[in-house]
DNA sequence: GAAGTAAGTTCAATGAACGAACCTTCAATG
DNA sequence: CATTGAAGGTTCGTTCATTGAACTTACTTC
């Protein structure tokens, strides 16, 4: 998105960030890393995302400081990546747009996103009703709904069938 | 974006709302239709868009509910394209992003969002510090900032320069 | 020594975006 | 009455991005 033909000229910080994470797939590999998601192998599965495609957002997302990657082993070097403060900042962008959706159209819930301290489910923006503070993403915990496929094909949507915070890595154990 | 090779499997909203407003173009055909343009040319000369996608876009946007199509005129026939609440239910997407590029990149401010009733300036969700309340869309006031272009070249990007209201209709004033 | 795993790259085919040119329906102008 | 112009598109050839399958590399385990 940002090489060649661009959003240029737009005087708009909403254009701006929609040249960094407005192509296909970005804010889904944003969306799977505040879940837990941090190896190329994981983001693939569960995503269904071509590997090129991956591999290209990983590096953009890398290079705009919203992931880190870090070794996290030497041999074989193996890198994961890591969500950043940038990234973390996120949050409410994809929060608003799944209550978006889900309200504008309808649909049972898939997941619940409460307030850890009080299990109050969060409003639109993130906040907590009852506490009346605007949640930090790592207390929040993510909990499964009524519409949720109850057997995923992937190991990390088997992970994400119990509840859990956001932020808090996934041990992708294989099948 | 949703023919064919769509986000399928994804259980999740958010990745349903990028079905529907994920494609390269579409929010910010919405956020030109918050700010109150309505008419084909006016979209096509502020957004610098390639009139094909602008057709498919406006297109798309009208099958989902989120702009309406509208006679304006009857000889000859002409029609504009005015934003629906299941659009202006995007605000908080679109400040949201604004709102993360402008911090995470410590940008300079392009536009001002206020409070229309007490002239304070929007929270990161679209709320009222000083009410304590989330600003129906309608009492959002635009304001030019710092870092705007005082010149620009499309009678929109020149109408915006003054202090208004969203979802105000821009009438475009030709030079 | 064979098979497996994690994290990629390469490649041909398809699809979407781009920009320029063209089209249609009318109103106003000369 | 012929021409120009405006609004809202469509068509088309070129370029660019996405897709899915196959291949690569560097190890580890059986």
């Amino acid at each position: 998105m940002s090489l060649g033909k661009d959003y240029a000229g737009q005087e708009c910080s909403m254009a701006g960030a929609l040249e960094v994470v407005g192509e296909r797939w970005t804010l889904l590999v944003v969306r799977d890393a505040l879940y837990g998601v941090r190896r190329y192998n994981d983001f693939l599965a569960h995503l269904g995302i071509p590997r090129a495609v991956l591999a290209s957002r990983l590096q953009a997302l890398t290079a705009e400081g919203i992931l880190e990657k870090r070794r996290y082993q030497e041999s074989p070097p193996r890198d994961e990546y890591v969500i950043t403060e940038r990234g973390i900042a996120l949050w409410p962008v994809l929060r608003s747009l799944g209550r978006w959706k889900r309200e504008q159209y309808g649909e049972t819930q898939l997941r619940y996103f409460r307030h850890a301290d009080c299990g109050t489910e969060l409003g639109s923006y993130g906040e907590c009703p009852a506490c009346g503070l605007v949640v930090p993403v790592a207390d929040v915990l993510m909990d499964p709904g009524p519409g949720l496929d109850p057997d995923p094909a992937d190991s990390v949507g088997r992970a994400l069938l119990k509840p859990r915070r956001l932020l808090q890595p996934i041990e992708s154990d294989p099948v």
